[in-house]
DNA sequence: CTGCTGCATTATCAAATTGTTACCAAAAAC
DNA sequence: GTTTTTGGTAACAATTTGATAATGCAGCAG
């Protein structure tokens, strides 16, 4: 009987590859799976969003000239949800389109990488922005108010130490909003980040979201700003 | 069948030499042998993948010119299955092809030896591998929570002391869990980690196992996170 | 070779939970 | 005082998971 041991032990990370090209993605993904990476990939902006949110990648690798929708405006998707702000994300690029490297950087990618892509530059690379990233896998991540805890990690809400159970859609919302303590996130906002760009819902959705925090919470953090939004707020 | 010794104690390692010359692989085998690793031997790449689902090698010497599947093509394989994501590989190559020594370890390869083979070369190059993946042999790797006792070594599970008897999957399943008590693990990254990163399988396989894994132990460890996935969980 | 046996996966349906909308009342803004 | 915006409630729709049985497959004993 065979002992499965190691392979889920240390993981170096887990990378979503994006690119049209299916011969690019599948040499990618063949070299990075050989150094243990956990791959997923997306031949398009839109694919990649929604696999990005299923499989939480550690770093991106994105492509710049993409159908349906380019990198550029891919990474500004991205970059908006809170939980890509910390993610890594390295451009590749046609060396055919300087310009379009240096605007990607300031857009908030991470580095960018060249077409044609050596492999161990590419490694050397993905290890660096890692490096840069690391979360410590070990520790939770979590977000302390007083007796309140947010742990993303375990996926709880605790006040005075209760275990809270919030949904999907109330925790991310209620991350959203006490990642920024006091700040006001437009109604706008919110739908952009806790439901991404092409969902479209009702006005009322968030209001019934924020209604079932607050009842299940039981104390009121967050503040209606009327005809804005709403923050987060300790009392 | 392997030719297992099991009266050795303590084990420094299990190698399983592919090699399509007979001579060599003697040759090899006859050195390690005596220097107390456990040997199986495999003469082509086909076969070298079968002995080594059975065998579990430590370390695996690989000849890159073989019929039926040649070395780089078996590594390539080998690469991509979980249990062998952290196996070390040297490869044995005719000094005549330098190239392929470079590709090679590119793939994958942790190191490699020319042909003619030096014994003494060949020792120190074996320990080297080994002690980079060096894993506690001589301790089992096993994880309790109360009453739970998970041992990865051994594969088995003991629940206030009665053996529960999991299958691979199921195992694989709740070692993966358990290795971070409290963690959310969402669906796709069990599928990636316990099925690996090219099967394919249904939404309804993880909640199968999941199911049994909970029917088998009687009390519910693992939580379900609605929308998110599971959790394992002391209560 | 044949028929077991146990495991992994799928299919199907029921149950539970979650997400969204409709509607109206309440509160605030103008 | 009207208009706009949000809160509360419940209904509804959609999604997700649980339970069960069935299928297919591989290993194995005879």
């Amino acid at each position: 009987m065979p002992d499965l041991e190691e392979h889920m032990e240390v993981l170096p990370g887990k990378i979503l590859i994006v690119d049209d090209e299916p011969d690019i993605v599948e040499f990618i993904s063949y070299n990075l799976k050989g150094k243990g990476y956990l791959i997923s990939t997306a031949r398009d902006g839109v694919e990649a969003i929604r696999k990005a949110k299923d499989f939480r990648p550690d770093l991106i690798l994105l492509d710049i000239m993409m159908p349906n929708k380019d990198g550029i405006q891919t990474i500004k998707e991205l970059r908006v949800m809170p939980e890509f702000e910390e993610t890594a994300i390295i451009f590749l690029t046609a060396l055919s389109d300087e310009k379009s490297e240096i605007e990607g950087l300031k857009i908030g990618a991470d580095d960018y990488i060249a077409k044609p892509i050596k492999p161990e530059l590419l490694a050397t690379r993905i290890r660096t922005a890692l490096r840069r990233f690391r979360k410590d896998d070990d520790q939770d991540q979590k977000l302390t108010f007083g007796e309140l805890e947010i742990n993303k990690t375990k996926f709880t809400v605790t006040y005075k130490g209760n275990e809270i159970i919030l949904a999907k859609k109330e925790f991310e919302l209620l991350s959203l909003l006490a990642s920024k303590p006091g700040r006001v996130f437009l109604r706008n906002e919110i739908l952009q980040r806790v439901w991404g760009t092409d969902v479209i819902v009702g006005d009322r959705t968030i209001d019934v979201h924020i209604r079932k925090i607050r009842q299940k919470i039981g104390i009121d953090l967050i503040t209606t700003v009327k005809g804005v939004g709403y923050k987060f707020e300790m009392v």
